[in-house]
DNA sequence: GCACTTCTATACAGCCCTGTACATAAAACA
DNA sequence: TGTTTTATGTACAGGGCTGTATAGAAGTGC
């Protein structure tokens, strides 16, 4: 029978974690150590032995949030195997599966106060705009056309999490399957 | 020749902006008393001649996004006359022109932390959608798709000026009458 | 000019939060 | 078992921010 610790011990993956947390319903601003620590059970002083300060805890989470979905989605290679029509129903998938995008309207807000973050997620959003438009460009769209049904696809499914929490799974799954035949559909010159 | 004053005055107005330019830039957590008063150039002690505590501010402040969109828009009698179509384009336009979304993001983020602020915040997004989703009903669409066709509408309209800032004009202006284009073109039902 | 209202500066008490120091406990490894 | 590594609790200094008290300055009406 494994002793009770006296003691808790909470990892530097946990502190990263709360921190997340507290990004994703709060802003960035709501990421206080002393309140992760009231709410992982402990003093502060262990968080300073993980990371050097509070913005050393901010550079990391923008940087677990960068590889996010580099990791999940852009180097999945089944997705990308993918049609381009299905590819892009499977991100719209993984990103209602794994939250993808729950740290998004956050990090948004925070680039506006911080330019360095700002500059990072400049990136990280313009990679996420060149993966989708090429799905669109695979399907035959180009020019303004191209950039506006990316644009409409992903602020939609970046969004949608948060601008519509009280739909149904299943309702959701539908009026997802409708939004992309909408947004395959060729335009009005047969392209 | 005006005596120029000694001791600067600020409104309750200014207060009220200050307050709300701090939140659409950094959240609400980012509406400080103290610095409101150093940007405006005064001491702390006027604000409370004009509000109780800062939570007072709070709610003023809610209180002007709520009525905002709806003084704005939703009682326009010129865009109530427009026929579907041209009244969905006329929102576009003025939600960009007045920068009407400015601080639903920040807004959307503080009602994640207070029920409050959630419960009005809904109300506000519901009677959007009721708006929105009269037009695209006067259009002929119906069920998951008048659903489908509302937010992608909302959402996208909501958080263009956040997610895609450096569009020029010109260029914002042709793919929004594109994106209308797309999004009140007939299902494949032919309705 | 004089009272009255409106707003301001200054000062204070008190809480919240960060970062550092340091002694100590628990786990990992020898 | 003893040593090293990995955390932990407690304590302290200091800045940030709120709300209150109070006296005074600047506009407003008479």
């Amino acid at each position: 029978m494994p002793k009770a610790t006296k003691t808790r011990r909470v990892t530097k993956s946990e502190w990263l974690e709360a921190g997340l947390r507290a990004l994703a319903s709060g802003g960035i601003l709501n990421v206080r150590i002393d309140r992760l620590a009231r709410e992982l059970g402990v003093a502060r002083s262990g968080f300073y032995w993980h990371f050097r300060n509070r913005q050393d805890l901010f550079n990391q989470m923008l940087h677990h949030w960068v590889h996010e979905f580099t990791e999940v989605v852009a180097e999945n290679e089944e997705i990308q195997a993918l049609p381009p029509k299905e590819r892009l129903a499977a991100i719209v998938d993984m990103v209602q599966d794994f939250d993808l995008a729950r740290y998004d309207f956050a990090i948004r807000q925070w680039a506006i106060v911080d330019p360095e973050t700002d500059e990072v997620a400049r990136k990280t959003f313009k990679l996420r705009v060149e993966f989708i438009k090429q799905a669109f460009r695979e399907l035959g769209f180009t020019g303004d056309d191209l950039q506006m049904r990316t644009h409409l696809f992903l602020i939609y499914t970046g969004s949608e999490a948060d601008a519509i929490p009280e739909l149904s799974k299943a309702r959701r799954r539908r009026m997802a399957a409708l939004r992309i035949d909408l947004l395959t559909r060729p335009g009005d010159d047969g392209g």
